[in-house]
DNA sequence: GAACCTCAAG
DNA sequence: CTTGAGGTTC
């Protein structure tokens, strides 16, 4: 037996929207202590990881662990149905063939009942140690999509730089090349303002990534003021966005081969 | 010898968009009392009727009753030409082949003339009887609007369910099923809220309905704030839409015919 | 999937 | 009145 309710349905909206362009179907991962989910994307280079603790819901169970096949897009398009300050749950008996979504308004006047098909997923999973990364950039999630946003329209590709100094997001194209650099700020309060950048590094850092999957990566800023970009040498940068009191959304990119050849 | 005048050309846009898509060419009956207008559409399953009275124009003359067929799609092009706030006049003489549609600016700046070619169009006229019906559902316009986009991400038909205890509207899909329940409210003053919803009912009643003629019916919204649904067993439900001052656009839709096969 | 348009909120 | 978000259309 599951049951989950969480007083805004647009926070879960904003979870599946940010991940349903990437992944088409995903297991659910129940447990006492939350809601995991960790799946590839169809071309199997980006990797998105959900955590959602249950402290984090106004309402939590899980009797027994559980694992829920869901179609991202079916999901998706009941939770449309949903307006923003609703209050949604989610329900499933133990060996649930469906999962019964309800949301109910403010107001209490109007009640919907939605009934999502399951099913079964073969999972490729995926062991993501935790890293010692070489650099950390913090950065408003805002400008991240913006800057991605951007450069988009310039190349397929971004190289991300990151030094003490700062971190520089470029790219080229037919059009010609740009660069943004944002400027490392100290931060003297623990908090940082919500637009400054902070890069913390051990040894500076550059990788090249496909700019389709930050497009795609960018989807999660609605979920949080600040996005970190983790980088090291030869292994996958590690974008995290975290959903406050509740978890976070990362993404895990492998570095494009750098083909001098193009 | 035919004019009207309306002061607010969006209105007149509102009422062809809403019928356009149902109805290709219409009749429309001008009598000293106002218009009306009433076609099948192409399928022959919805019924749209539209009534202004001669008191909702600006100015209003009509010597000599007289019906023109108009192609709504053309009628529509021409009034893509006006601006929300001009004022439109139409005009046609007895036995005119055109009708002449003249926009004017509300600085009186710009003044613009169009003519749309009439045409005999045969009339397969039906005899609408006032029914009593068995439930009347009133509810926000915008609110229906909202409720059958989204239940046409989930299936073709929509059940309509009305109770003393409320008003159900749910569908079936592929992805799932799911149904969204409206409360019935007991307004206390004479005018509910916009948003509260109203069930008057003998006896309970349900319809299983095409959905895409629902979201046709639907962009009638914009020109009246609350719609009213009324049902009755074994014949086509009416939805009304109220134009204030003036008159109302209403559809009837003959149920599905539910088929246990699939 | 992108651009346009419309509607609602500040 | 200006801006942003959402829906619709191409």
């Amino acid at each position: 037996m599951i049951e989950a309710v969480l007083p805004q349905a647009s926070l879960l909206k904003k979870i599946i929207e940010a991940i349903k362009e990437l992944v088409d179907e995903a297991n659910f991962d129940f447990s006492e202590t939350g809601i995991r989910l960790q799946a590839m994307d169809k071309s199997h280079i980006a990797l998105s990881f959900l955590h959602l603790r249950n402290d984090g819901f106004s309402e939590y169970r899980c009797d027994r662990s559980q694992t829920l096949g869901i179609n991202l897009n079916s999901f998706s398009k009941i939770l449309k149905c949903a307006a923003n300050d609703d209050q949604v749950q989610v329900k499933a008996t133990d060996k649930a063939e469906t999962l019964a979504i309800s949301f109910e308004s403010a107001s209490k006047d109007r009640v919907s009942e939605f009934n999502l098909k399951l099913m079964d997923i073969d999972i490729d999973s995926v062991d993501v140690p935790d890293m010692d990364y070489q650099a950390t950039v913090s950065m408003s999630s805002q400008e991240f999509a913006r800057i991605v946003r951007d450069l988009m329209s310039l190349g397929d590709a971004v190289t991300i730089d990151a030094t003490k100094q700062g971190v520089r997001f470029s790219a080229n194209g037919d059009d010609g090349s740009g660069s943004i650099l944002l400027r490392h700020k100290k931060l003297i309060d623990d908090e940082g303002s919500a637009a400054s950048t902070t890069v913390d590094i051990t040894e500076p850092v550059n990788h090249s990534l496909a700019l389709k999957y930050l497009a795609n990566f960018a989807k999660a800023a609605p979920l949080a003021d600040r996005v970190t970009i983790n980088l090291i040498e030869d292994a996958p940068v590690m974008f995290e966005f975290k959903i406050s009191d509740m978890g976070q959304i990362r993404f895990y990119l492998a570095p494009q081969i750098e083909d001098d050849n193009e």
